[in-house]
DNA sequence: TAGATTGTTAATCGATTAACAATC
DNA sequence: TAGATTGTTAATCGATTAACAATC
């Protein structure tokens, strides 16, 4: 349903763009520290390490950005990337769970230039309840996970950043799901389980560090492929 | 070069395959623990959350480990997958930047199931020197940067975790480099450079909620295409 | 043997890349 | 105009999946 013109042109942005597109929006921001207006396919690609016609098909899915003979406007790449994304927007997250890892990213100061904005943080444990946690420019109170319905209810839109133990990840995801969020990044080694509709996605820390053991252990035996970079 | 029988044949593993034998892993020490000895490609998959001919094609990687009519030994299926990934040996890791992110790396209990164990904390701040860390079986005393190069060598075969502010994470990367370290695991939201034969693999917190922000915004706008977890 | 399930083939699908016409 | 660089085509490559013969 919904295939008009205009929403089904969206549609046809390929998911391994999608996961290149923050990395570039990373690599324009240096870029545009440094001075840059303009920059050249090639140039842009090597700072972000990908192939310079892939980097073409990439932003030729936005609409046609670049100048033939000239190359891209940063300034207006960022804005149009930064639109698709929808970092032009500012989402507001919550953190439930503030162990070291969910203190780690409420105190992560690169959300502005990101389209986030942390407005909750949730914990079970008693004496953290309360605490204030202090973020790049203000600081949060930490609220207890009894409460954490009236918290979501208070952020409609609100995307959750899961960073609880594994073993309570799946009862506070359907907590979650409950009270209205559709999309959750989960930390928890478990593959959890949500209603259709709903977009999870699952960082698994020690599942990076497993492939690279894998690499390590292919190199050690085989002597160097030359491989620099793995995504 | 090295194009031996052997060791060509193990090259074959595609990256996509690789990048999935963890979660097939984890999945079979649930399956484990919850007292099943064996498992058919069909429950393996469905638990893991693939299609059953792509779980059949991976572990077709591995050798033959199935026996028809019947399924996977679990004990025989993680034993092979961990050797193969090399989460079979203890693999020694350390970690550079003991900030909160730093801190929740080191805690993180699921080593030993997972084929490492934390040997080192490094950092840079005097009031964090000395500071012992509580693991999960031991303690760990943080040590000065300034001693990065005498703790690498004192665990040769090391794999360093990268929680560095991003404006020295490329300078504290060439130490390690320098030191001998040829796998890295950063955190540092910037792309590193790294010569031949290191492997640097990449996890970009920031960059997981954008992707998810972006299924977040086509779903408010299409209302649901029943897209439920992505990798 | 009958039923179940693997391992593999072949078809499909999607992603990457080189090449170049379009055009600034 | 001449040089540079995009946007797109078409070829290649790799990954996914359905289907089924092999076989426990």
């Amino acid at each position: 349903m919904a295939e008009s013109d205009g929403i089904a042109l969206l549609r046809t942005i390929p998911d391994a763009t999608i996961a290149r597109l923050p990395l570039y929006l990373r690599t324009l921001t240096t870029l545009a520290d440094a001075g840059h207006d303009t920059v050249s396919s090639q140039a842009l690609a090597e700072a972000a390490g990908v192939n310079p016609a892939q980097l073409r098909k990439d932003l030729s899915h936005l609409g046609s950005y670049g100048v033939r003979g000239v190359g891209y406007d940063v300034a207006h790449l960022q804005a149009s990337i930064g639109a698709q994304i929808g970092s032009a927007q500012e989402w507001p997250v919550v953190i439930v769970g503030m162990g070291n890892l969910g203190t780690a990213l409420a105190r992560y100061s690169g959300y502005a230039v990101r389209g986030f904005r942390v407005v909750a943080l949730v914990d079970v444990a008693s004496d953290l309840i309360g605490q204030q946690v202090q973020l790049a420019t203000t600081s949060l109170e930490i609220s207890p996970e009894s409460a954490l319905e009236s918290v979501l209810a208070r952020f409609p839109a609100a995307m959750v950043v899961l960073t609880t133990p594994v073993e309570v990840a799946q009862q506070v995801c359907d907590r979650v799901v409950a009270a209205g969020v559709r999309s959750i990044l989960s930390f928890a080694p478990v593959l959890l389980q949500v209603p259709d509709g709903v977009v999870l996605r699952t960082v698994d820390l020690g599942r990076e560090l497993q492939i690279l053991a894998y690499h390590q252990s292919r190199h050690a035996e085989i002597g160097g492929d030359d491989r620099k970079e793995i995504w």
